[in-house]
This record gives C-alpha cells, sequence and structure tokens, in this order.
DNA sequence: ATGGTGGATAGTCCA
C-alpha cells in the first residue's frame, strides 16, 4: 500500500496537477490538505475519473482536508471523524478514516503566524488536543498512520538555514516539543526510517526562487506506528510536482507498506 | 527595502 500526503494549497487550482500525480505515482491513498473548497464543490467526479473515491472536510476560503482511496483496491472509507474530540473549532483541519484496516488521521496543522502571535497560542492548544485524540486512536487502531501539513520541522536537519530560522515559528523549541510529545505516542517519521541527512524538503516558500536554490523546509510528514513501521519497505518526497507549472509550495510526500 | 509570491476574494487575510 502506497500512502501519499500533499499540500495542495487550492484543490481547484490544483486538480491538473493532483491527476496527473494520481496517474503517474498511483497510490493507493492520498491526504491532502488546504483543498480550501466547501464540500458542495468538491470535485467528485473528476476524481472519479482519475479513479479515486474521496471523503472530504471543508470550508470555504481556507483550510480544508480530504482522503482519496485508489477505487480499484476495493475499499471503502469507515469510521470517518472530522472533528477533535473537546475542540469546539470551525477550521476544518483534522480528518479520520479507516481504509483496508488502516487507520488514516490527515491533520493541516495550524501555522502559528509567528511565535508569541494568538494564532501560535492555538497552534501549541490545537497540538495539545491533537495528541489526546490520538493516544486514543492508537489504542483504538494498531495500524495507525498519521500524515499531513505538521508546520513543525522536526529539527535542523530539516531546515536549509537553521540558524537564520532560529527559533522562528516551524521551527521553535515549544512545537518540536509538541512534536516531539506526539512521536512518543508510538509514531515514527517514516522519512527518517530511511534518510538520515539533510537538505531534503517538502516545502519551499514562493518568494526569491526558494525551491530552485533549495530554501525549503520538511514539514509535511507521515508518522506510522509500531505495527506500520514494521511494513514500511521506503519513503520519499517527490519534488517533481513542485517543478510544474503554477505549482503547490508544497510537493507530495510518500511511503511504501509492505501490506494486502 | 519591514519587501518578496501566490490563493481567495474583492480590501485584505493567510501562508
Amino acid at each position: 500500500m502506497k500512502i501519499a500526503s500533499w499540500n495542495v494549497n487550492s484543490l481547484k487550482v490544483r486538480i491538473p496537477h493532483l491527476t496527473q500525480w494520481l496517474a503517474d505515482a498511483r497510490p493507493d491513498v492520498v491526504a491532502l490538505q488546504e483543498t480550501k473548497l466547501e464540500d458542495t464543490k468538491f470535485p467528485v467526479d473528476e476524481l472519479a475519473a482519475a479513479g479515486y473515491q474521496a471523503v472530504y472536510a471543508g470550508q470555504k476560503t481556507y483550510n480544508g482536508v480530504a482522503i482519496l482511496a485508489r477505487n480499484d483496491t476495493g475499499l471503502a472509507f469507515e469510521d470517518v471523524v472530522t472533528d477533535i474530540p473537546g475542540l469546539d473549532d470551525p477550521q476544518r483541519r483534522i480528518l479520520a478514516a479507516t481504509i483496508g484496516g488502516v487507520r488514516v488521521v490527515d491533520l493541516y496543522v495550524v501555522n502559528g503566524k509567528a511565535v508569541g502571535d494568538e494564532k501560535y497560542a492555538y497552534k501549541l492548544h490545537w497540538l495539545e488536543r491533537v495528541k489526546d485524540f490520538l493516544a486514543e486512536e492508537i489504542q483504538r487502531h494498531p495500524k495507525l498512520v498519521v500524515l499531513g501539513d505538521f508546520n513543525i520541522a522536526p529539527d535542523d536537519r530539516d531546515v536549509y538555514d537553521p540558524v537564520s530560522w532560529g527559533e522562528e515559528v516551524l521551527c521553535s523549541p515549544p512545537e518540536r516539543a509538541a512534536l516531539k510529545a506526539i512521536k512518543e505516542l508510538g509514531l515514527h517519521d517514516s522519512f527518517r526510517l530511511f534518510e538520515q541527512g539533510d537538505g531534503h524538503y517538502s516545502w519551499w516558500d514562493y518568494r526569491q526562487g526558494a525551491f530552485r536554490r533549495n530554501m525549503g523546509l520538511r514539514i509535511d510528514l507521515i508518522l506510522l506506528g509500531d505495527t506500520l513501521k514494521s511494513s514500511a519497505r521506503g519513503a520519499a518526497i517527490d519534488r517533481e510536482p513542485r517543478r510544474w507549472e503554477r505549482p503547490s509550495d508544497h510537493t507530495p510526500v510518500t511511503v511504501d507498506l509492505d501490506i494486502d
């Protein structure tokens, strides 16, 4: 089973990119973030034509998450969750579904704007509530994958210039501690099971030719529970769609699991 | 240079 995560930064704009990439990469499951679409406007037909079914939790203009599953796997979505228990939040940032016995939790983590901003405080609070939710999910579902745009670079290897980034938002110690606490539930960064080096990024700012100069961050993650960690056969960042015309500022990340 | 690029939307907000 090949699982992917991609922040598309507007699914309306990126439908051609997504369908091209689905045809090229043939993932079984794809978690999307920043769809920026109300559910009534979700491109169900275009994705069905591409061979994928979807569940989605969207809103106008901002946020929005979706999970796609390839139709020819014959798998259905079960136990769909669109809200964090105990967090009354109109922002559509979480979507969980079970597909073929694998529990998939798609996250679009709060950006936080800047350390000290009220959005930063909301980010840390949101991550606390997510951790509590995941603590329950990991008990309920041994085959757990938690993936998405975490808006946190796990450590300095994941940052193109850690000195200038310093302790700014996306790199600050409290954010990294919140991610570490989530990992300590028993979730493993799939990319780091296979690659220890620096210079591997999943997001590059649109400005100042950041992609061309590889000035990026690795903030899109696929975390695997212990059971799925044992099944992992590879993990990758596919930089190709970032080179295309009118790209998302994020590129897809993938993991290959030796199951089914 | 307090900028810069891009999306949604229609004067800004968000990333």
